[in-house]
RNA sequence: GGUACCAUAGCUCAGUUGGUAGAGCAACGGACUGAAAAUCCGUGUGUCCCCGGUUCGAUUCCUGGUGGUACCA
């Protein structure tokens, strides 16, 4: 049976250096569950596979994206489910790896129907958070849909807002669309999570942000900060060098400051991921582990 | 060796006229279904250096240690 072989794991752990030697050493493509890795302006930033990784093994979603170009969960799950049929057609594995967790999800297990937002829904919505905040949004949402309007946090208005232009784009409850029912696939899904000492993993972020920085960080966050207000630039890193650049802060503040919130990122994405009983650990350090664990659980040679 | 000052959270320090303690930084936990590296919610984590004394009660006052810093020898 086709495999997908998942490796994820928080930020910095490694995972796309070890993801580059198992797909060399299988002959297998890598597909990238990176939503920030797709855009193709900010490959610093985000740490994105080198060109010579990429010159090694064969990688989709990686710079497919331009930062102002609108993208969603959903989008990736057809587009990655399209893919795969296709890769299945030359290899029986294929490796997707990030640290993405909702991505991920959308492709291992689904993720509801839900119609295309009306932008002008949308727009209309924005604007009367901005003006008035939360509250008229939130009386509105518990008249289209008390069940929901029970269980959403109040004061996260992307969640409320969103909420509620799904329920006028649909012109029905959103909880009634959020089935939240795993969706069969057609292959067999290996979850392997990387993770690290926190010390240690710690140290590999503070590092690498300084590397990044050493090679030409600040210069792409330049070039990006006319188009600062788009989503796809609302990301760690970018975000406090932008302030840096608004003359809001010093450097050294904002450097310090990437670093904080990276490792922040990575003890969300941790959250998230220890909750998955798929997923099996693994050091990355130990390769040979993971070797055996893929022989064993899939059944292939050496 | 002498004198002075200091010892409180992981770090830097505040504080309690005696009723077991707090700020910044750092750290930690959780939620999560079309913007997710987003967004939101939550947590002080402590032998107040140690042994005694005074006191109803000592982190606070006192004796003696220990460690540190400065100055004098």
């Amino acid at each position: 049976m086709n495999t997908l072989l998942v490796f994820t794991g928080p930020t910095g752990v490694g995972k796309t250096s070890l993801s580059v030697d198992f797909a060399k050493k299988l002959g297998v493509p890598i597909i990238s569950a990176d939503s920030r890795q797709f855009y193709r302006e900010i490959p610093i930033g985000t740490a994105a596979p080198k060109k010579s990784e990429m010159k090694r093994v064969k990688h989709y979603f990686i710079g497919n994206l331009s930062v102002k170009d609108y993208y969603n969960a959903s989008m990736f799950e057809e587009e990655v489910m399209d893919l795969l049929t296709e890769l299945y057609s030359k290899h029986h594995v294929v490796i997707i790896t990030g640290g993405s967790m909702m991505y991920l999800d959308a492709v291992c297990k689904g993720i509801d129907e839900i119609p295309a937002i009306d932008p002008e829904i949308r727009m209309t919505l924005k604007k009367l958070y901005e003006e008035k905040g939360i509250n008229p949004i939130l009386d509105k949402l518990e008249v289209v849909d008390p069940i929901f309007f029970r269980h959403v946090e109040g004061k996260n208005h992307k969640r409320v807002i969103h909420a509620l232009e799904v329920c006028l784009t649909a012109n029905q409850p959103y909880s009634l669309m959020r089935k939240n029912v795993i969706k069969y696939r057609p292959f067999k899904i290996i979850k392997i999570g990387l993770t690290r000492e926190r010390e240690e993993l710690y140290e590999r972020i503070n590092r690498r942000v300084d590397k990044m920085m050493d090679t030409g960080f600040l210069k792409e966050a330049r070039k990006m900060y006319p188009f600062r207000n788009f989503n796809a630039l609302n990301t760690v890193g970018y975000k406090e060098l932008f302030s840096y650049l608004a003359g809001e802060c010093t450097l050294s503040f904002a450097v310090k400051k990437i670093k904080k919130n990276t490792r922040i990122y990575a003890r969300k994405q941790m959250s998230w991921l220890k909750k998955d009983k798929d997923i099996t650990w693994f050091n990355p350090d130990d390769v040979q582990g993971i070797w055996d664990f893929i022989f064993t659980t899939t059944g292939l040679l050496k």
